[in-house]
DNA sequence: AAATAAGGACTACAGATGTAATCTATAGAT
DNA sequence: ATCTATAGATTACATCTGTAGTCCTTATTT
């Protein structure tokens, strides 16, 4: 089966259904507030991502309640897979050093992150 | 101005001219192998690019030779806000942190990652 | 019971994207 | 001088995306 494509706009709504209980159309609108979409729309971008298989649809009543079918981890990953490819010659170690030289990372951090990959490891 | 959005075949084609001297559209088509393009889609997409402005066409005899005029590390840094923005609440360190209990990275790794920090901030 | 609101199924429609094809000019090969 | 390969300008066309609108069926409110 080819990779899911999730569209910018479908991803939003994906993202207001992530750690949340199964959710109806309404809910979802109220997860989305910053966007200033109709309904009409949600509703439209809910539909694509259940044909998508990116979300899971449930008869509740006469409603229905939608839910995310893929966690925010792996699309994330999937993202973050896709740069590392794209620009950083599929070398992680190549992005992180961008990501240091550039984000405004501080060595405060880097440092609790270090931290982080100790106890990880052991 | 609005950001213009480059799509993902158009990337990929702009990425063939970074760090190249000016190039020829045959020279192009020749940096893309596995894509398996006809030529008439590189085309296609270089004046697509050239009409968003993210390259430059110059005339060359009867031909013409185009070049990028976004760099790579701007391009990659665009997206990489993007992630940070939709997937970490637009904080780099939770980004870091992720990238890093991913093990896209290893311990060694961080370490010199550490140490350029380190080199940088003195 | 009647009016209203929420939301389902289906439809709409323009602009972006992927992927070329045509038709034409010209530079290099014979 | 002619043929051929490269590539410029223009056009094509299906699909995907953003952004709803219509029309109909419940649930809810009066």
């Amino acid at each position: 089966m080819p990779p899911i494509h999730i569209s910018d706009a479908e991803q939003r709504v994906l993202a207001a259904l992530w750690g949340a209980p199964p959710l109806t159309l309404g809910e979802v609108a109220c997860r989305l507030p910053g966007e200033g979409w109709n309904v009409k729309t949600v509703k439209t971008l809910l539909s694509r991502l259940v044909e998508k298989g990116a979300v899971h649809e449930e008869a509740s009543g006469s409603r229905h309640r939608y839910s995310a079918l893929l966690r925010r981890d792996e699309v994330a990953n999937d993202r973050i897979e896709g740069l590392i490819a794209r620009f950083f010659d599929n070398r992680p170690e190549e992005m992180l050093a961008f990501f240091c030289r550039t984000k405004k990372i501080t060595r405060q951090q880097a440092q609790e992150l270090l931290a982080m990959l100790e106890e990880g490891t052991q």
